[in-house]
DNA sequence: ACGATTCGGTTCGATGAATGAACTCCTTGG
DNA sequence: CCAAGGAGTTCATTCATCGAACCGAATCGT
């Protein structure tokens, strides 16, 4: 994967994650099936990736069992959905350290409340899944015109499929 | 970084911390330095990296501002430190669901209790730092035999400088 | 029924990064 | 004064990525 070979050498389970989704483009991927994207084009226009790459990342998550192929669907599996805290701690600690302006906000459905850097729901005290989870553009949001983007825009429950 | 040139066509926070930690080897080095590792020898021998690139990605780390260079010294910013959760996460994802054995495993130094997937100790019902852990040898943990593998099998605090 | 378009890829040449060996510079030790 | 180790740099080879072009199947319009 990202190891140049692969960091077969390393005891560690980080070095096996970063063999399943430690590659270029390949955690944007699946932000983007958390997102609700599943279709080949949605992901090639959103991420502005070169085709055979996409094809390549692709193959291989579903190849991990991170992604399963439905149809031309690329949905996340059980296992590809528990990745979900990693993605948001990583992104969270973006916001918070990279001095980069909030482009997206992750608010509990049921209640409202913003989700804080740990995933829990300040207000129901828990852990809240991300099908449980709304996103709304935040202010750093930039004009990106693609179809995708604009859809991603408007609030939009996580995981539920995009139509362009 | 990891992305081709950069990310910048996303608006998205994970894609700039994606610029920082996600090129290949970068996670495995921050790894390191919670674990102790300081100096540039000591990541060489442990992570079996290309001299350049761990050259490259120190030097890329050191201006981002994840690590600082004190002396021959490699370690941890403050907001360096604040990576641990996404880190541990990641690691907990792998260990979980990739069927690999647990390599280490991450107790809550002050009461012993091995800290949940979301670095909550289950004891004390709180969000655990880093230095407050102590490292141990799980049942995975291959014989790798250079020097730094052999320190970071008996228990040890974690940030703790290592010394060969 | 038929051509045009869209979708989901694959192929391929050019470019850029990773690898590993060799080399340099600096400091420490005897 | 010489030897050795640490911390890099340089460089030629290898490998991955890029982006444009191509291909085949399904759908659409007439």
């Amino acid at each position: 994967m990202a190891l140049g070979k692969d960091y077969a050498a390393q005891d560690c389970s980080l070095a096996r994650a970063l063999e399943v989704v430690g590659e270029r483009w390949t955690l944007l991927i699946i932000r983007d099936a958390f997102y609700g994207v599943r279709r080949f084009s949605d992901f090639l226009v959103h991420l502005d990736i070169p085709r055979a790459v996409l094809s390549a990342r692709l193959q291989s998550l579903v190849e991990t069992g991170v992604l399963a192929k439905d149809g031309h669907d690329y949905v996340l599996t059980e296992m590809g959905k528990e990745l979900w805290p990693a993605v948001h701690t990583l992104a969270r600690w973006a916001e918070d350290h990279l001095s980069s302006e909030q482009c997206r906000i992750f608010l509990h459905a049921a209640c409202g409340t913003r989700i804080g850097p740990d995933g829990t729901c300040a207000a129901c005290e828990r852990h809240v899944r991300p099908d449980e989870l709304e996103m709304h553009a935040g202010p750093g949001a930039r004009r990106r015109t693609d179809p995708v983007s604009v859809i991603l825009r408007s609030p939009h429950r996580m995981l539920d499929p995009i139509r362009t």
